[in-house]
DNA sequence: ATACACACGTGACGC
DNA sequence: TGCGTCACGTGTGTA
């Protein structure tokens, strides 16, 4: 620590430039010591977030920080929107297990890319049962070139017809055909179509 | 640029303090201001790519880069959870429906089913679950008072009257009943009885 | 010893 | 005016 304690205390001439007192130095001083300080634990912390890193300088810290930093947005990017994608999914497919129910019939062009998985997954909540408002549910099998189409829902009357202009939509012919009622307020349909 | 030209040719005592040639001490300057560039604009790219930086201090800038990598970070782990989750979900539900598609009879009438099969393909060489001795599938759902069971198994002979047996076991009357045959392989039994 | 990296004190600029 | 921030030159340690 050295103290060349220069007071240089100007005249009023020309390049004059004022000297500060001594115990303004020192508080200069150790501000900016503090300061170094905090920025010196700021490159730890820093360090000690980003993985894999070789080199402890405050370049290469920096450095691997921003590559890491943008990787991980990236990776935000794809898996929001990858996820997206599967929500996107599941309300396709709840809209296709809705218009059978509803009697809204919005416009239902989707029959080309819409595969049997999504009828599979259409069936998808919790492991655990007992939430009977999700209803219909849905269920599909494939066996060669039969399908099992196994519904239970409520009693809605319009739902039949529903079901069979989605199932001729596919150039499917219904080979066997079932629907039991349960208990006045549901009912389990059971379709096999080739 | 001072030149102070300190050429001190220190002898071999005690506090000597070796004093660089001034080329080298050029050379030193120019690398420490190089370097120093270098950190300031990494920086500056680092504050470009933190989103929302009110102030550009270097400390703010790497407290918000640390608290914004954390977030992202933490963001990257629940996604990927979700996506785990939906997955399995997604693994688990064609597991259930264990629809089975021998790839002989790829006779598409069902709509393209290519991604069943892939799923099924995962779901199948899963863990050594032979796939076709989990069969029958039984599902109960219960109503009022009213018992609705459902059943998908082979095309056995017997089990109609051991069903029958179970259920005047519990003493219920079946009021609906329907078995469906599916591809002469399996069949679909659906009972209400109360 | 060459090269690099760091912390320090210090002058300067802006609010 | 003072307070906060920055860049600079420099000394020192380490590989």
């Amino acid at each position: 620590m050295s103290q060349p304690s220069k007071t240089k205390q100007a005249v009023s001439s020309g390049g004059a430039k004022r000297k500060r007192q001594p115990s303004q130095v020192q508080d200069h001083i150790i501000a900016e010591r503090k300061r170094r300080e905090l920025l010196s634990q700021l490159f730890i912390s820093l360090s000690a977030i980003v993985p894999g890193l070789k080199k402890i300088d405050k370049t290469s810290v920096l450095g691997e920080a921003i590559k890491h930093m943008k990787e991980l947005q990236e990776k935000v990017k794809v898996l929001e929107s990858v996820i997206a994608k599967r929500t996107m999914e599941s309300v396709v497919l709840v809209k296709k297990s809705k218009l059978m129910v509803d009697e809204g019939s919005s416009d239902n062009n989707v029959s080309s890319s819409t595969t049997v998985d999504d009828y599979c997954r259409s069936s998808n909540n919790d492991d655990g049962d007992s939430s009977s408002d999700s209803l219909p549910e849905v269920e599909v099998k494939i066996l060669g070139n039969s399908l099992l189409l196994r519904v239970y829902c409520g009693q809605q009357k319009d739902i039949l017809v529903k079901l069979f202009a989605e199932i001729d939509k596919h150039h499917l012919s219904i080979t066997n055909f079932s629907v039991i009622p349960f208990e006045n307020l549901a009912q389990d349909i059971t379709i096999v179509a080739k």
